[in-house]
DNA sequence: GGTGATTAGTTGTCGTGTCAACTATCTGCT
DNA sequence: AGCAGATAGTTGACACGACAACTAATCACC
């Protein structure tokens, strides 16, 4: 009773898994040898240095970046050490944590940009047609509703970025 | 001098860059969940399953998952602890080791594929039009070929499968 | 035909993510 | 007020992938 895939569904699909298996070491590379920044870690920069007052509480952070507590926990903990956010409890809810990024850590993000938006770009854009980029928005919409709604409300939730 | 993301282009980035965060973890759980293997676990023994004699030299099943050599041995010897693969010596170039999918390996592979195909079909095709899974075929290849030969050598690889 | 370079694969170490357990705070109900 | 349960976050143990070092076999060439 399964529904295997036909023809084009598979050719669509062996190519969308080498892009998944593929693109995330590419861009890890760069930001890894340009930077010595991980992926995610450049993101809760990004996240947090377009914060009003650079500052998220660890929760929104995680929302926003994807990611389990935990996970965000230990990231934000090495940034910490090497100065780039400092954590400080929250004065409402003292069970939460403020993530705020630093005078360092806001030159970082600055610095580490360009070169990530330039891989971006040359991996992705420069390849794509401006109807492509639309297609692949709609696309990837249509594929973010279907992994569930806390997929499409971190989308949501980024609709006023000022930066990659 | 940098050439920054537009809306449209921005637009379509957050996009994919959850589809990279989110699908690969959903696919992870439902092979982990129904079937105990994690994503590349699968791709190992479906690879296995769709070769001549059910049987591959490491170093072509690496290239086929687009996996490390090192990576693919540490997985392929777990494999062969719980009984799916065979590792022996080739004849022909005793540098070289093959990996065979046993009785077992192969029960494993039929047992677990509809379960993963079902999922891929709901998290990806059941939401997409079939102009989309076309768009979806050419703007994967064209960002396949900006990740490099390698990339696109491995789609090319893997034109006449019989299964996901 | 032997010596240097290359190729195939394995092993060990380290960084990072996941999961489960735990602490601390807050909320709701009686 | 006081206690049950939910929520925010941290911590520690474990699993997996990346990378470097290593062994073994083959090739190339004088």
């Amino acid at each position: 009773m399964t529904r295997w895939l036909d023809d084009r569904e598979l050719a669509a699909w062996v190519r969308l898994a080498a892009v998944l298996e593929l693109l995330p070491g590419a861009l890890e590379a760069q930001l890894r040898r340009d930077s010595d920044l991980s992926h995610f870690e450049y993101w809760v920069l990004a996240m947090l240095s377009e914060s009003p007052d650079r500052t998220l509480r660890m929760s929104q952070l995680a929302a926003r970046t994807s990611a389990t507590l935990p996970r965000l926990s230990h990231v934000v903990q090495r940034l910490e050490e090497r100065g780039w956010v400092k954590r400080f409890p929250c004065e409402l809810d003292r069970r939460a944590t403020n993530a705020r990024l630093t005078g360092a850590g806001w030159k970082k993000v600055v610095a580490s940009a360009p070169g990530h938006v330039e891989n971006v770009r040359e991996l992705v854009f420069d390849a794509l047609s401006e109807e492509q980029v639309e297609q692949l928005t709609a696309i990837a919409d249509r594929i973010l509703d279907a992994l569930g709604p806390e997929a499409a409300a971190q989308v949501a939730s980024y609709e006023r970025p000022h930066a990659v």
